[in-house]
DNA sequence: ATTATCTATAGATCTATAGATAATGC
DNA sequence: ATTATCTATAGATCTATAGATAATGC
């Protein structure tokens, strides 16, 4: 039995990490409390010490996913526009995060259980949203201006779409098509972006 | 109590509808047996004189739902094509249709759903999905060409991407520059397409 | 006779709680 | 004394089935 605050401070984001890998495998009402706590190595009893409901724990959850998405996003440098918008497209439609749910983007997994979710939950991602626009319109060439915030907002629609549409498909071929033109899209965009039109 | 197999098949196609128009509200796992045969006006036990089990019905509904979505498309023409790219794109990206996910697409309300679902029903959204990048194609100025499929791959991804992260937001004024947003990148596109490039 | 639907319920599963146990921390 | 976790279970909900009822259709 684990015992001191620290211990269960760390039991605290054991449970919320795993719940937000697990949530964006199998949807925001896809897995249960007892089969999440047994999966950190603990019993249902202790679940609710650490949250009001089970939808508080979705509402954290999300925050972590949301969270780490956007910090493993900009881990590569300081400044998110360390990644070039190129570089960004690649790993997001590669197929590693196509075929790895439970670590990528949250919006591709979980969009519609968002949508359908409580507000507070909502709002996390509405907040999220905003600043993964903030930050794709930082990668944009000339990000100060009106055009880069819409090209950022296309951009993650997007890719979010293709990604969301690629994981449909059970043909492979599909599957890659979907992807491998969305990447040479976003490649010509960034070309494109940081070439011809020179001031914003 | 109905009887006549008239009767029957009237009742099943009925329970389809319902469950088509309602899952993509609740998701594909949001309501029970019980309470779609309610709101058809039955009682559960008929339930399994028509399906064989759950998941039969959600293939059943799913095809349903890509069917009907595919049948409203088109039902202003003949020939796809008689919907510019235009016009579907302004339908597509309305704020009746970002409220509305009953009667909506069905990838953006359930793509992630599909993608965790049985592989009959993965099947019956991977045709439907092939179908509507075709009937895209179709729609573009020179249709026979590689481009036109991609560029109707790419809008496919960003219009049900646009949709999704609009319904995730619960700030309208957010929701309605994404949609505005994509709106006017569709509406460039679909009239550089018609101009610009002539000879495909 | 067959069958489409109904009522009722078995059995599984899931959220949440009650009470016991064993550690922390004043 | 307090509390983090455990075992056990109440209560709700959900899928699926059993058996009754009332129509169809040969």
């Amino acid at each position: 039995m684990g015992h001191s605050q620290l211990e269960k401070q760390k039991t605290h984001e054991k449970i919320v990490a795993l719940a937000a890998r697990r949530l964006r495998e199998e949807g925001l009402e896809g897995i249960g409390v007892a089969d999440l706590m047994k999966e950190a190595g603990l019993t249902v009893g202790g679940f609710y010490k650490h949250f009001a409901s089970r939808d508080e724990l979705v509402a954290e959850a999300v925050q972590s996913a949301v969270g780490s998405w956007r910090r493993r996003q900009e881990e590569q440098g300081i400044d998110p526009t360390d990644i070039s918008l190129r570089d960004y497209a690649e790993e997001y439609l590669s197929d590693v995060h196509c075929a790895n749910k439970g670590e990528g983007c949250p919006y591709a997994a979980l969009s519609a259980d968002m949508a359908r979710s409580s507000e507070t939950v909502r709002t996390v991602a509405t907040e999220g949203l905003r600043k993964n626009f903030a930050s794709m319109t930082a990668r944009m060439p000339h990000p100060d201006t009106a055009e880069a915030r819409r090209n950022a907002i296309i951009t993650s629609c997007l890719m979010t779409g293709a990604l969301s549409l690629a994981r449909v498909a059970n043909d492979e071929a599909l599957s890659n098509e979907i992807l491998e033109t969305v990447r040479g899209f976003v490649r010509a965009l960034a070309d494109d972006e940081g070439q011809t039109k020179a001031a914003g």
